[in-house]
RNA sequence: GGGGGUGUAGCUCAGUUGGUUAGAGCGAUCGCCUGUCACGCGAUAGGUCGAGGGUUCGAGUCCCUUCACUCCCGCCA
């Protein structure tokens, strides 16, 4: 027995009664009744209730020691009389007379209370991190991280992944996120990069053979914070396999996560194989490639609607003429819903920046009716075109919006959520996950007009190479993968190009001349061309699979040190000025702007 | 870079139409209390109302500027 403790806070039951035990930790409430005094103590594993009578002499040594000292104790355990057993409590059946205690580590008035079910702002909850890490909640969300982590290496070891680690020292990449970056001394004037991805590493890794990899990879982006995105660093658990297609990555990972979720929450799987939704189809469908598919609405296309003759709604008539799209949602029997639910729906559209959500019911007389301001603009007859695209029936409503698609796809996803919600749609204890697959390689910057990488620069295209159309570069498939679950986008992954001629060429469509990837990607592009195996993979996000089990709506509840929005952590005092010495040793003159 | 929200005691918050000396709970300090588990009771201390400027006889409250935190857009291959 250590000098600390002989039991940890959440060990002692009755059949310790009688013993002498010593107990380590903080003071996490005090009960003083004056000539008795209850100490809760509390360590990692949980709390046991002390206590000391006035008889004793450290008695009015013990009232006067703050809450959050560290002590140890020792003393008898014994029994609670029933009517005090605490059942809240796993040791509530028992309880510690204290004979002697001991300080281990004083501490100050505290700043923000530990015991206690408040919220408290983010700023000084990052600022004493040490003393938010205690409190239940958050203490056990990064408990669950740690066997989350644990979990899932356990399970690539089980499937014959090798583990590796990649430099966190590497060079700036062109594509993608803004780098944070690190001046080398030895060489003045260049600077080393931190990686976004291990992405051509990983790819390294299957080029040297070694078939299957996975690492808890750190990601280093600078770009700005989300509740659902740390700034400056991430977790992923990065995977690559060798001599694979898209299915053999989606086995892996699907039973992987499946597994993953089923073992860390009580919550139900809507779906244990993903269903696989085209790119395509989940902007029409879904107005975004990260769908909740918690959510029942589905968007519906129903833009010939309004070229009919019988359809008097001018104003989308006009818009539609000049080239807009309009789509609907159908909410099943809302007939009887009150004017004020449509208005606020209306409303509330127009706040997003849309010009509003029209709205009709449809209803029957004698004949099909839409009843609702615009109801009047439609025939019977459209009215049954628009039942049978949308599958609607009478007693439900119909939302419309018409726009220019990308803006149409935006407002439409925003419904469907509200919509939803204000209908109490969703059901909060499924997880849904499904695959968006299909992503174009190509995109087309709509104010540079520029052709960009869409996703993945190194993704495979679907065609074999002699059929590719390069003079349509955005028709372009590629072997592209998302993971995505209750609207969380939680990896991304490709099949990869490991072809250097395709490479080159996919590149040059995106501007790139042969010497720029042959400079920015040199490791690669020269490692494609002595043997690469046909590979791929996938990088599920950590953080955001823990914060989806542990039930957060913010990252930094599952991260331990949190920088705070604007990439400042405000315990280590980070990021902080440097001596003048330190910046000749690199070089560097600063230039600040006033 | 842009838009929204918040900012009052160590912490969480209230503060009316602009009106006397800015309040409560928790925490702290002191006192009382032998069965609590959010113990109870009494007292005391604790405030640049984020900062600066303006309007006004008078500003926590109205106006302008600015800072901090946060949410969102941009950004995130």
């Amino acid at each position: 027995m250590n000098k600390f403790r002989s039991h940890n806070c959440n060990e002692v039951r009755k059949k310790d009664v009688g013993n002498e035990i010593l107990l380590a930790g903080w003071i996490n409430k005090k009960r003083d009744h004056g000539n008795l005094l209850f100490i809760d103590l509390r360590d990692n594993y949980g709390v046991t209730q002390c206590i000391v009578e006035k008889k004793n002499p450290h008695f009015r040594e013990l009232e006067k020691v703050q809450l959050e000292t560290v002590i140890n104790i020792n003393g008898k355990v014994v029994h609670r009389s029933e009517e005090t057993v605490n059942k809240e409590l796993e040791t509530g059946e028992v309880e510690v007379e204290i004979e002697s205690f001991n300080i281990l580590g004083t501490c100050k008035e505290l700043p923000m209370p530990v015991f206690s079910d408040q919220e408290y702002s983010e700023e000084i909850r990052l600022k004493y991190r040490f003393l938010d890490l205690r409190r239940k909640k958050i203490h056990e969300n990064i408990i669950l991280r740690s066997k989350v982590i644990s979990f899932l290496r356990n399970e690539m070891n089980k499937l014959g992944f090798l583990e590796f680690q990649t430099p966190i020292l590497t060079s700036s990449s062109p594509e993608g996120a803004r780098d944070f970056l690190v001046p080398s001394r030895l060489n003045p004037g260049k600077f080393y990069a931190l990686p976004q991805a291990p992405q051509q590493f990983k790819q390294l890794i299957m080029v040297s053979g070694f078939d299957k990899y996975f690492q808890i990879a750190p990601c280093f982006r600078d770009e700005d914070a989300r509740s659902d995105r740390s700034p400056g660093e991430f977790y992923q658990l990065d995977l690559e396999m060798s001599f694979v297609e898209q299915e053999d990555v989606f086995k892996v990972v699907e039973k992987l996560l499946v597994n993953t979720f089923k073992k860390f929450s009580n919550k139900k799987l809507l779906f244990e194989d993903f269903p696989k939704i085209s790119y395509s189809d989940a902007l029409l469908k879904y107005g975004s490639d990260k769908p909740d598919l918690r959510n029942p609405l589905v968007i519906e296309d129903i833009t010939e609607i309004f070229s009919r003759d019988d359809v008097s709604f001018e104003i989308f008539k006009k818009l539609v003429k000049s080239g807009s799209k309009v789509r609907c949602i159908v909410t099943k029997n809302t007939k009887d819903k009150p004017r004020s639910f449509f208005d606020n729906i209306d409303k509330w559209a127009k706040n997003e920046g849309a010009s509003g959500l029209a709205y009709f019911t449809i209803d029957k007389d004698k004949k099909i009716v839409a009843k609702g301001p615009v109801g009047k603009f439609f025939s019977e007859d459209a009215l049954k075109e628009i039942i049978k695209k949308t599958k609607a029936e009478v007693g439900d409503s119909i939302f419309l919006s018409c726009d220019k698609q990308k803006e149409l796809e935006r407002i439409t996803s925003l419904a469907r959520d509200k919509i939803a919600k204000d209908l109490d749609l969703v059901d909060e204890n499924i997880f849904a996950f499904c695959w968006i697959v299909d992503y174009p390689m190509f995109e087309k910057d709509e104010e540079t007009k520029k052709i960009n990488f869409s996703h993945n620069p190194f993704s495979m295209p679907q065609e074999d190479i002699e059929k590719i159309n390069f003079d349509n570069p955005l028709e372009i498939l590629a072997y592209q993968y998302d993971i995505v679950c209750n609207g969380v986008e939680l990896s991304s992954g490709a099949i990869r190009n490991h072809v250097p001629e395709l490479m080159y060429k996919l590149f040059s469509i995106a501007g790139y001349s042969k010497k720029q990837v042959d400079d920015k990607f040199s490791g690669m592009i020269n490692a494609l061309s002595y043997g690469a195996p046909p590979h791929g993979g996938i990088a599920p996000g950590i953080d955001r699979i823990v914060m989806l089990l542990a039930n957060e709506k913010n990252i930094r509840e599952v991260t331990m040190f949190p920088m705070n929005q604007n990439a400042q952590d405000l315990l280590m005092n980070a990021p902080s000025e440097v001596t003048e010495n330190q910046l000749k040793e690199l070089n560097l003159i600063l230039k600040l702007k006033k």
